[in-house]
This record gives structure tokens, C-alpha cells and sequence, in this order.
DNA sequence: TTATGTAGAGGCGAGTAGTC
DNA sequence: GACTACTCGCCTCTACATAA
């Protein structure tokens, strides 16, 4: 095995980042460490099993490391609350949702192994993720503050190797992230006790380098600017190895950069694509319209009427891409500012199913962890569209 | 198991600067 | 000048880590 094999990588969904809930680092180590596991078991059975002594090791005292304090640990898993925000998409009104961080545990004492079980809503975020933040937990483990490990996380979400990206928060969206709405009332404290430690430990650590900028309307501070400049890796593994089918055990593969390879190797057929309907713009189908503006829309029947969205193949690659470019945007809706990379990935895509079905005699080799084709692959179309509505309930206010 | 040291968390007050 | 929002410093309490 080589290092990049080592890695204990956690794909951490932009939803699951996007919560609230507050434990202690150590408590949030062993949560990361069961989600890494349900992540690469990824069985659909809401449940994993993590070994007695892989837990012992995140903890750093060796007179902590005890059967009774991870028990411990595990049970305020189970009794901590992680809230999300969403907004109802029938009526927009706003929905607070609380979830235990785990369902429940059981301890086989010969085995010395623990089974963790989530709830099904949390364990659809773990598998079912498209935007992610990459969290090396050998870096996460390293941090002694919990709001050191979610400020990282937020940060992961939106950096890049070696570029510096500068992105601004709310300051009610960071004290909800870091779970200290009531705690830390005056941004006084909130700075003091919150932010300047996680950006320091952060600095020191976490293998980034990460300055603040206050957004302030007079003399209140509104929001935090971030300019993070990442040093770590976004992805741990190489195109070469992608391009053969191969994932190794340890690696995973990321939804850019299987979208990447699908662009490159997708061989365009105009022509044949052309025929595939001849549907007139008049009935067009068009699913999850409520997702779309007016005018993107109108767009989105001039430039794919003679695709049928009935047939499911074509109804899953679109759900599948108005979920990405909805993410990579935070968008509700897609709108014109979006509807370029919208078309360009959707265009990209049909063209690339209809090359694979051409190559289905072509052996596939599974893959460890679940990619978006999994995802999308494994629903029907109207419970793809339902989850796809459903999902866009997790953004923000 | 106990004692000791250290760091984090929280409270409070004095002082500063901008706004009305 | 009063009010508001913030910074800074000091103090105490608590949890955790380490050594004896």
C-alpha cells in the first residue's frame, strides 16, 4: 500500500456540513469515524461496525481510552441532536428538523466490535451525497476544539489545492454550524472564544492557512470573510487509474472528477443524438419544473426538445444534473447565471449514456464507494424526483 | 488514585469609536 | 452627550492531561 492507500478519507455532505449539533472534538472524532465506516461499508442497511480499538485509538489520553468512556461517547451520539434548516418547497415555510447524530449502538463483547446504526434521513446524506467536503481524518483527529473540526469542514467545502478562495457567512449561519446561537449571543464572544481559536488551531494544524475579514454595515459585524488558502489535497488519487475502472479500497473517486473523465471520454454523436425524438416543443415533458425559473425554463425547452425526459435514462441524468448544478451554486432554483453550466453538463451527459449503451458489453468493475452514477441509478425516476425536491429543502434561509 | 499543571470556557468591567 | 457595539484584559471555574 502506498500512502495515498492510508488515508482515512471522510466525503462529508454539504448537508451534513450544513447542520447544527454540538459534542465535544473527541465525541466528534469517533462521530466522524462511524461515518467514515457506514460510508465504506455503503450496504444500505443504515448501519456499520467499528472495532473497539480503532476507537480507543481517537483518543488521545491513554487513560481515557476505556470501554466505558466510549460507551459513554456513544450514547451522547445517540442523545445529541443535529439540526437542519429546510424550508418546506410546497409553501416555504421553515421546517426545523433534529436528528440524534446516531440511532443507537450495540457492543459484541467477544468480538469487541461495535455496530452503529443511523437514522435513514441522516444515512441518505452519508451515501448519497454530490457535494462534498473531503476531510482527511488524520488531519480532523488532530484538532482539539470542536469548532476547530467544523470550521474545517465549512472550509473544505468551498477550498481548493494551492488557489486561494475567499468565501463570506452569515454570522447566524456560523453559529448555527457551530451550534452556539444561544451560547454566544454578542459576536463578542462568539469572536473571541469561537472563530479566533478554530482559525488559529486551524492555521496551526490543518494544513491550510485561513485569515478572516469582518463584513460589517456600519459598525455591526454582519458576516466573516474567509480567504482560505488550502495546502491539502482535494483528491487522493489519479486520472489514469480512473480511466481503467479501478478504484482501490482506500481511494475514492470524486463527482468532479468522474464528470471529468465522462467529458473526455465521451465520444459525441449529433447526429444520432438528434433522432433520439421527435418530440415538438408544444409537449414537451419537462420534470421538476417547480426547480427551474421562468426564463430558464423557456431555455431549457428550446435547447432540449427533442429529448424525451419521460424516458427514464434521460429523466435520471437530468435530476442528477440540476442536483449538481443546484449545489454548486446554492441555488433553489436554477437560474440564468447557472444555466450555462447547467446545459453544458446535461448536454454532456445525455451524449455520454448514449455512448455507454452502445459499450454495455464492456465489463464494469464496482467500485468501493458510492459515485454519483450509483446514486442516480439505484432510484426510479419519481422517486428520484421526489428525493431531488426533498433534498433542495436543505438550503439555507 | 491523587496532585498538579494547563488550556478552554465564561463572566465582568473599563475603555474606545461610531452613530444618532 | 447618550447610546450602541466592539476590544481588551483580568479573573474564576472546570475539564483534561500528565506524573508520581
Amino acid at each position: 500500500m502506498n500512502e495515498e492507500n492510508k488515508i482515512e478519507l471522510l466525503m462529508h455532505s454539504k448537508q451534513l456540513v450544513h447542520t447544527s449539533y454540538e459534542v465535544t472534538a473527541i465525541q466528534n472524532r469517533i462521530f466522524y469515524y462511524c461515518l467514515l465506516n457506514a460510508q465504506k461499508e455503503n450496504n444500505g442497511s443504515l448501519k456499520c461496525t467499528v472495532k473497539l480499538e480503532d476507537l480507543k485509538n481517537l483518543i488521545p489520553s491513554k487513560n481515557q481510552r476505556t470501554l466505558v468512556n466510549i460507551k459513554k461517547a456513544l450514547e451522547i451520539l445517540s442523545t445529541s441532536l443535529l439540526e437542519f434548516e429546510e424550508k418546506d418547497i410546497r409553501d416555504g415555510d421553515d421546517v426545523e428538523c433534529k436528528y440524534t447524530l446516531i440511532a443507537m449502538h450495540k457492543y459484541y463483547k467477544n468480538k469487541e466490535v461495535f455496530e452503529i446504526v443511523f437514522l435513514e434521513e441522516l444515512y441518505n446524506h452519508i451515501i448519497n451525497y454530490t457535494v462534498y467536503a473531503p476531510l482527511n481524518l488524520d488531519i480532523l483527529s488532530k484538532f482539539k476544539s470542536f469548532y476547530s473540526q467544523r470550521l474545517y469542514e465549512l472550509l473544505r467545502l468551498w477550498s481548493r489545492t494551492d488557489i486561494e478562495i475567499t468565501k463570506e457567512f452569515k454570522l447566524d449561519q456560523l453559529k448555527f454550524i457551530f451550534g452556539v446561537e444561544n451560547k454566544y449571543p454578542n459576536y463578542k464572544n462568539f469572536k473571541q472564544r469561537v472563530l479566533n481559536q478554530a482559525v488559529k488551531e486551524i492555521n496551526t494544524v490543518g494544513n491550510m492557512d485561513v485569515t478572516i475579514e469582518e463584513v460589517k454595515k456600519s459598525r455591526k459585524v454582519e458576516g466573516i470573510k474567509f480567504i482560505i488558502m488550502d495546502y491539502e489535497k482535494r483528491k487522493y488519487f489519479n486520472k489514469e487509474k480512473l480511466k481503467q475502472n479501478i478504484v482501490q479500497v482506500d481511494e475514492v473517486s470524486s463527482t468532479q472528477e468522474v464528470e471529468e473523465i465522462a467529458t473526455i471520454e465521451c465520444i459525441a454523436n449529433d447526429k444520432e443524438t438528434n433522432q433520439l425524438t421527435n418530440k415538438s416543443k408544444s409537449d414537451f415533458y419537462v420534470p421538476c419544473k417547480k426547480l427551474f425559473t421562468a426564463r430558464t425554463l423557456e431555455l431549457f425547452k428550446e435547447d432540449f426538445f427533442k429529448y424525451d425526459f419521460k424516458e427514464k435514462g434521460n429523466n435520471l441524468i437530468l435530476s442528477q444534473v440540476i442536483v449538481l448544478t443546484l449545489d454548486k451554486d446554492d441555488e433553489e432554483k436554477i437560474k440564468v447565471k447557472s444555466y450555462n453550466y447547467f446545459k453544458t453538463v446535461l448536454m454532456d451527459k445525455l451524449k455520454k449514456e448514449r455512448y455507454e449503451n452502445n459499450q454495455k458489453s464492456i465489463p464494469q468493475v464496482k467500485t468501493r464507494f458510492h459515485n454519483i452514477h450509483q446514486t442516480f441509478t439505484k432510484y426510479t425516476p419519481e422517486e428520484l424526483e421526489k428525493k431531488l425536491l426533498e433534498s433542495q429543502k436543505d438550503k439555507f434561509k
